[in-house]
DNA sequence: TTATAAAATGTAAGTGCTTACATGTTCTGC
DNA sequence: GCAGAACATGTAAGCACTTACATTTTATAA
């Protein structure tokens, strides 16, 4: 069924068929109904491809994410599908991985499908000045379709971004340990992303405020992983750490467990991103709370703003910020 | 940049360059190398709705899960997209809920977008008889492409489908509880899935044969909510608890927590899916392994082999089992 | 060489839409 | 009753490919 057949039924042109389809305000109600009616008996759908061919877009965006598994971005998945399902919009999802070569591949690969614009979670970048050019090809990209970053350093024309105040979140947490009395906070992340570069800089500064001595660690993101580093070294000396997720978080926990040590007495842990996992120990864990669902709507919104104003010429805010919040439970 | 443009720069016509792309090979080797050069040389991609209409296909996958933010269903994507990227395969993600209405809408969507095939995971299937024109837009799914369901229990023709072995899984998993002297063992569930229906047979089956009672619970599957359900009543009386997920068997152990019971003296607990979440709480979770990413791997390997084949006519297998295996933890 | 088969390449007809522009129809005011 | 405007509809030219079929080129054998 296509649409000649569909004007031939009604008795009008295609012409007439395809403006009754697009809304065009430019059709007598008699034959509008006539047609849709028509539409409607035969179950009409317009190819796609068709209209890709004509309107070069399909109503999709494209998503890339490093890794769909971790919890955090699933559910930044789940919100942005849900947000632009709103909209009409279909997802189609790249699973990156954090290799630079699989990222500018599936790039391409979204591209080539005429993706209406694309959105990067967490982005890795390795922050003022280090590599920019390890994020060239988003901003080549970006001379295709615009593109929306979350929790990510990049920018240029045509990019918006949106994140959240990791620093200040880390920095006030750190704060908060100080505050109770822990002197020996340790500071243990998995990834080299911008996020993770703006938690250490929030870290560094309070404890080097404090007058406090600053340790860092870097650490595979599973649970058991951080658990069993921990275990084989024995010069450790934490009273507290401040760990960049859920996971690690917990791992550290997994640790003191095995060592017969005591959560918060003997070591105080702050997990981050307040997911799932931070209920699942015990004591709960607190945790910085990025508002995950909160950004991704704010993106989807502006996404929706930039199409309407048609053109990388907008007033639209390129970077957006959303503050943090620090959920306190039984581990600190 | 289009195909015209390579064929002039090349010095052949269209359907020349149109046959390197494609592989055929009916074209010298001298002219492939020209015009391979060429689209080297000035980046020329297809584009794909022009290829599409011809086609009928943008090698896309379209897969849709019921909340991608579950645990379970984000890593089988993940698993999913990583499988079908080797075979350049894209994903077109739906969220649908658990609404029938959004089921059958995204569906419509995916397959006005012309996708090569479609996966379900974890679709909802009221099993025996029940309802089974719940299932009917799968069905009529089918007709336009392959279909494979992933832990679901629809079957007809042009449908694939992939399931683990719950029912004997929860059968085993009760016999375990039951040696080891519980005998008051329930059995807690969010959800009337397919793979809902077969975890309940198993532990009837086995609590039945062991000429004991069973207590089936529909509980939320959150961690919270279940532990809150589960204190506002005081009618409880389990001495061990088979769960239909992680979360929901963590939920039990916080309630136990509160209680003041022990896990897993007082009460052992089994979840299901072995995630991330059976490692966060303490003690470990014992947990059902349901291999999801060996189901995915295979739904992906039948997907290519029934492309292969081509039409609904094969002697690929319709439905395929794996075992699944108790991990046992100290929960239980 | 030349007839003939085989291989390589080109031509042109789809594929199903959108939309600028052309044409036809209805309404308005005199 | 009619010119001219306003509105409705149709015509046809893209959009960028694939591929059956036609044609040309090259190789093969007598």
């Amino acid at each position: 069924m296509n649409i000649y057949q569909v004007a031939e039924l009604a008795g009008v042109s295609i012409a007439t068929v395809s403006r009754v389809m697009n809304g065009s305000d430019k059709v007598s109600e008699k034959t509008r109904s006539r047609v849709l009616q028509v539409i409607d008996e035969v179950g009409f759908t317009p190819n796609v491809f068709a209209q890709g061919l004509g309107l070069n877009t399909m109503h999709t965006i494209g998503i890339l994410v490093p890794n769909i598994s971790d919890i955090y971005m699933s559910s930044a998945v789940a919100y942005l599908q849900d947000s632009l399902a709103k909209y009409g919009y279909d997802l189609l999802l790249g699973n990156s991985g954090f290799e630079q070569e699989k990222k500018e591949q599936q790039t391409a690969l979204l591209l080539s499908k005429h993706v209406d614009a694309l959105i990067y979670v967490g982005s890795t970048y390795a922050g003022s000045g280090k590599d920019e050019r390890e994020t060239d090809y988003i901003r080549r990209a970006a001379e295709q379709v615009p593109v929306f970053v979350i929790n990510g350093g990049v920018d240029g024309d045509n990019i918006y971004s949106s994140v959240c105040e990791d620093e200040a979140a880390v920095y006030n947490a750190a704060k908060v340990l100080i505050k109770k009395g822990c002197s020996k906070i340790w500071f243990l992340t998995d990834s080299r992303s911008y996020s993770a570069i703006k938690k250490r800089t929030g870290y560094e500064r309070a404890i080097e405020e404090a007058g406090l001595n600053p340790v860092q660690l870097h650490v595979d993101n599973r649970i058991h992983k951080v658990r069993d580093y921990l275990l084989q070294h024995d010069d450790l000396n934490f009273d507290a750490v401040i760990a960049g997720s859920d996971a690690i978080a917990i791992g550290v926990m997994k640790y003191a467990v095995q060592k017969g040590l005591c959560v918060p007495e003997d070591i105080a842990v702050i997990g981050y991103n307040n997911s799932e996992l931070a209920l699942a120990c015990e004591p709960e864990l607190t945790s910085i709370d990025n508002h995950t669902e909160q950004i991704c709507r704010d993106t989807v919104e502006r996404m929706i703003k930039v199409f309407e104003a048609g053109g990388a010429e907008n007033n639209i805010k390129r970077k957006l910020t959303v503050p943090c919040e620090l959920v306190e439970r039984g581990s600190s």
